[in-house]
DNA sequence: AACATCTTGGAAAACGTTGCCCACTCACTC
DNA sequence: GAGTGAGTGGGCAACGTTTTCCAAGATGTT
């Protein structure tokens, strides 16, 4: 009976690449980071013994004193393809960098927040990036005290961190245009309740209502405003458009404030026995992947995630390299893509 | 002119709870992780201390030593929502553990998960869960012997690894004879396309066709066989029911094997003018969240993600404790989650 | 030739935690 | 009363890096 697994060999490390290399460790450490002091000729001797000793620097140590050279990013939830295109946004820009990107996943409420952003602070990463944070501003104020940070899509600025955000007050007028260019005046809207008064005016679903709303008045639709307060998941769209799909006159077209509501409420209209888009209009807001397959074919808003996360990774390594930088906030302009549930209204 | 941003406060250590239980670092040291040694009285006095000063430890100097209570996650898509299923199941079964589980992003291809797999070694972690991987068995016996590794859907022993998939093979069958049963005969498979053959017995893409072939000669339906490879893409898809369309005669049903590549399909379908199930039927696998979307409404093959999370968890906290223990492999039991994409083949 | 300045390389001290080992106390036994 | 052993608590040396110095040599300046 042989043990099946052999004993791992020690791991290579600074001292063994320094002996190899003749050299001190210091010298290789110099060469590891690029710092300034090491001749042409000795950063060719370490990087040689590197490559021939393959040695990998570890982490833990080095976050010891330096850096880690590792970024966290918090994503709220995974199954949103929305946030998938900000991460790769993200990833293409850090590529060629130094930098290593970790996910801290199933972060839904508060609670869930604060436990994966202290858990990157104590593993002592080199910068944060939130995505779509609910936690409070006190919080985000005190993470980003103890570690660069960047807050994508949440409005509101902050001395302490940079934020990345789509404007999504034009992004509702985008839909409301839209659909009113097609003839529609009766156009509802979905909305995420805001419970929180302290988010109320940095969330984007809160934005979006407003711009809806402002939208509305510009078009002079101020009489048609008519919101359904639910939340942006599925169910809450299905609950939204059964409660629009009651009242007296009925909406010709719904905006919902996120792509999966959008799924929601197609379900609620179909079971009241009503066709897209020839009964009524529906359009979503986040261009995720399944807005484009066939049979979906969901007008909606893109948000441009690729570039969101790209200035994202650019803010954060700028802020590394100098903590003291005044805070930046980046808006970036969404697009409305169009397809086949929205349609002008039925003839009266 | 002030300066925004207070310059961080030097960070709680364990010498400084120390110090205030009027203690040694060793015995705080030995309350963090439950050593044996302990009276309760002192142990009360510390954990006071921990509260009092708001402690936590540092996880890279954990990692000098002992672990760092960090299992990481490499996931090949973030996309796929079947992974997120399986993520859940991780989740929540070391939720109540003390270790973080961070993700690894973007690893398509072997150069990005050998990057991201050497990435979660550099940084000390105690156990990795690879999902799906398509690195060599080589590199994947080299990393289970660096640190304690289970592989999640991807069939295959190893004496090194522990190993969670679902049974593939009977996944195929469901559907062959799902479809069967309805009466159809003329059934065709769009299968990824393996050109490794290093992985070709061991992912679960082949799995899935040689299943499909198999559950067609035990119907009596070997003639019938029809298989269009292509890649588990929405293109791949789209190509691959174009070119099973183009037969001189056309199949009545297609097993695709991936949700997204029945999505493909159904535009090569709906762009052929036929209709979906009246013309021809098509399923899917893996059960993605967009599947159960009214409009699409796929018949899917369902994994059991969250089982399959959960198990993979439990392998991965066994090994921790015993690296010594036999390689264990667990197969779970798909099942078939009939919708609106299968129905009677037309009469002729 | 004397002096200042720059460049290059290394020695040694952190960084915060854990693991090993030893010392002490206290009860219990011979 | 000496010996035994379990139960507690602490001292100290790692762990693998980076950082802060300092020294020696090379180069330039008067």
């Amino acid at each position: 009976m042989d043990t099946p697994v052999a004993p791992p060999p020690r791991r290579i490390t600074i001292v063994d690449v320094a002996q190899h290399a003749q050299v001190s460790t210091t010298a290789v450490s110099k060469v590891l980071r690029n710092a300034y002091g090491v001749s042409p000729k000795m950063r060719d001797r370490v990087r040689q013994a590197i490559a021939e000793l393959g040695y990998r620097p570890n982490a833990a140590a080095r976050g010891m004193r330096g850096q880690t050279y590792t970024i966290g990013v918090m994503l709220p939830n995974i199954r949103n393809p929305f946030f998938a295109e900000i991460l790769d946004g993200l990833t293409d820009h850090l590529a060629d960098t130094d930098y290593q990107v970790l996910l801290g996943p199933g972060c839904n409420g508060r609670e869930a927040e604060a436990k994966v952003t202290h858990a990157m602070i104590d593993r002592s990463m080199d910068g944060l990036i939130l995505i779509a944070p609910i936690s409070t501003r006190a919080h985000l104020d005190h993470v980003a005290a103890t570690v660069p940070t960047v807050v994508v899509g949440r409005h509101g600025r902050s001395r302490a961190y940079d934020s990345v955000a789509d404007d999504d007050f034009a992004g509702a007028a985008l839909v409301v245009d839209h659909l009113a260019d097609l003839g529609h005046t009766r156009i509802a809207h979905i909305e995420h309740h805001e419970t929180d008064r302290d988010c109320l005016a940095e969330m984007p679903n809160a934005i979006r209502a407003a711009g809806y709303q402002q939208a509305m008045r510009a078009r002079g639709l101020a009489d048609e405003i008519d919101i359904a307060s639910t939340t942006y998941t599925q169910d809450g769209g299905y609950l939204g458009a059964q409660q629009l799909l009651a009242r007296p006159v009925r909406p010709t077209a719904i905006f919902a404030g996120a792509d999966i509501v959008a799924m929601g409420a197609l379900d609620a209209i179909a079971e009241a026995g009503l066709r897209v888009p020839e009964d009524i209009s529906v359009a979503g807001y986040d261009n995720t992947t399944f807005a484009a397959f066939r049979p979906i074919s969901l007008t909606s808003v893109d948000q441009a995630g690729h570039q969101i996360g790209a200035n994202a990774a650019r803010l954060l390594l700028d802020r590394i390299v100098d903590r003291q930088r005044p805070a930046a906030q980046v808006r970036l302009s969404p697009t409305l893509v169009t397809r086949h549930t929205t349609a002008p209204p039925p003839a009266p």
